[in-house]
DNA sequence: TTGTAGGCGTTATCAC
DNA sequence: GTGATAACGCCTACAA
């Protein structure tokens, strides 16, 4: 079923039906209506391929999770919180406004095929995220004329088509520290995400901003520890490292970087036989949909998912139906300290 | 850029790039190199609506998520446990073998929708699961010729294009209840879903099988209740009626029907000033990734997740690739019980 | 082995 | 206001 078979019952021509479909004016009302009761009666949707050939363009949005991690683990990227979380809002929220997602995670392997579902037109533009990526591959994207929303990514759009969402980690950072200090924690350690991440890097320097407010330190060398930012493992793993480091001087406590890192962080702690809050507490950057069921209840800094997913799809449509935004750069700074228990209060010495 | 001047640069005729393009025998390697070294250099990508029109197949599969909330919660399906890791993995696996996964969460209102992405063409074909969908909208859709899988809808497969995957939620059920029942218990309650989801309803049926086993009957006007079977609100609130009928005959145990009603019927029970498992043992089916950190931990009858994406993704690709494929139904009966610390050991009487 | 030509289903630009 | 006609970019007989 075509739209020469429309035409031809409805006796009409095929622009006609064109019209009839794309709503355009000057159409008689009767011959729309003629038009319509066939199409309805045919069951009729047109072609997308032929539709998109011919001009139009499609609603589909490309979403890129790219992971760079080198173990290739059971669970991808995809099933952290984080994004657990992402992609249930962010597909509600495109299919809301009548656009469908198209996601894919990027790993090494396949870093360049992105790039062919802009070049092929099967997307009308692409949301990118996840881990950092490679530099010289992101400026030869951002270098095109495809639309796109970088999440977390860079800090300045580079042209006019491309839009560049930030999270104000500096602040999550910033708030997990003065929680800390205030309840008097002093001496502070943080376990966060790869260095060429530039969430789990200012979520670091919110936490030294902190304590240089409280006229503290953090020392890096012996209190930071860096470790892959969405894996729980990686969590587990850098937090036995910066324990094993500092036996003798251990922190009173420990700001974990991710919602993902945390769990492997909790775990860790009581692996080695140290007490949560009484030994050492702990504070999450990014919440954890069950943090209020583990005991203790984990306090955390919590990141509005759904806020993220608003931003960058809806400035996403904005480019691809205006051809233009208001703003190309944003900052998203809804953040929430969430207190429960993993914090000790210490006496002010 | 287009195959057209391709073929002007390579000093051949549109057929050949097309030919090299499809990697069709019967092309001179000179002239092959030859083709290639432009499209290389122009980093030329065929436009997939063109290649469509002309014939070609395209590598998009659709993932539906019936959701048939009534009420439209700022967590929707997505956001439970099992569909957060089973969206990850398809993901995967569609990618690893070439396709591309377009998510749509199938509201009442836009049910219809669904059909017209199937109509346009925009997928090759589709997976159909989440809620039960309505009968109506299932038998016109199986009547049609796209390819489709269904999961958990229905039993049987009703046309050759149509694979029916299901769970063996019986077993699932059934092995619940055998553990309940080795430890002690006789007095078992279960909270499960909407009396129309198939999985919900085995997994009673199961439930029910072991007791009969034991000589144990579930007296089911007293002992089940239903819920939402994707909100932890549902476990909640289906708990909550469950005891304060109870409270002068309370179950020994209570069986969780999905791992979003589990959290719900914990916090329940807590809330309702019971501990676990001391005064009410839990034991939940599909597991959740964090059961683990709760206290006390849970035990539950975890359902393989991947098994399911891999067998959904891969029969729907057979069927693709081959216009059909060996089995039109198909049960996946992998399921593994963890014991953790959420059923007491009842003396036995 | 390679090139030519027609068709895929739609939209848009013209005349009428 | 409506109808022919030419794109859109590719694939695939068929002809050479």
């Amino acid at each position: 079923m075509n739209s020469g078979e429309i035409a031809k019952l409805a006796k009409v021509s095929r622009s006609t039906v064109s019209r009839v479909l794309n709503h355009h004016a000057g159409v008689t009302d009767k011959m729309r209506e003629r038009v319509e009761a066939v199409i309805r009666e045919q069951n009729y949707v047109p072609d997308a391929a032929a539709r998109k050939l011919a001009g139009k363009e499609n609603r589909i949005i490309g979403l890129f999770i790219i992971d760079t991690a080198d173990t290739y683990e059971e669970h991808n990227i995809c099933t952290t919180p984080f994004y657990n979380d992402y992609i249930a809002q962010s597909i509600d929220i495109a299919n809301s406004r009548g656009y469908d997602l198209l996601i894919r995670v990027v790993h090494h392997q396949n870093s360049d095929e992105l790039e062919h579902l802009f070049q092929n037109r099967s997307i009308a533009g692409g949301i990118i995220m996840g881990d950092r990526m490679n530099d010289s591959l992101l400026e030869h994207l951002t270098g095109r004329q495809y639309r796109m929303v970088l999440y977390n990514q860079i800090t300045e759009s580079p042209a006019a088509n491309v839009v560049v969402v930030n999270y104000n980690n500096f602040k999550c950072g910033r708030m997990a520290g003065e929680e800390l200090i205030r309840r008097g924690h002093k001496r502070i350690a943080m376990v966060t995400g790869e260095t060429n991440k530039i969430c789990a890097m200012e979520r670091l320097e919110g936490l030294k901003a902190a304590m240089r407010g409280a006229s503290l330190t953090l020392d890096c060398d012996r209190y930071v520890e860096c470790g892959a930012f969405h894996r729980q493992s990686g969590g587990y793993e850098a937090t036995r490292r910066l324990l094993k480091r500092n036996l003798d001087h251990m922190p009173t406590a420990i700001c974990a970087g991710s919602a993902a890192m945390m769990m492997g962080t909790m775990q860790a702690v009581i692996d080695m036989g140290f007490q949560i809050p009484q030994d050492i507490s702990l504070i999450g950057i990014d919440g954890n949909s069950l943090s209020q069921y583990t005991v203790p209840t984990l306090t955390e800094v919590q990141i509005s998912r759904k806020r993220v997913a608003l931003v960058t799809v809806t400035r996403l449509i904005e480019l691809i139906e205006n051809g233009e935004t208001p703003q190309h750069e944003y900052e998203i700074s809804e953040a929430e300290l969430i207190q429960r228990d993993s914090v000790k209060i210490l006496s002010t010495e």
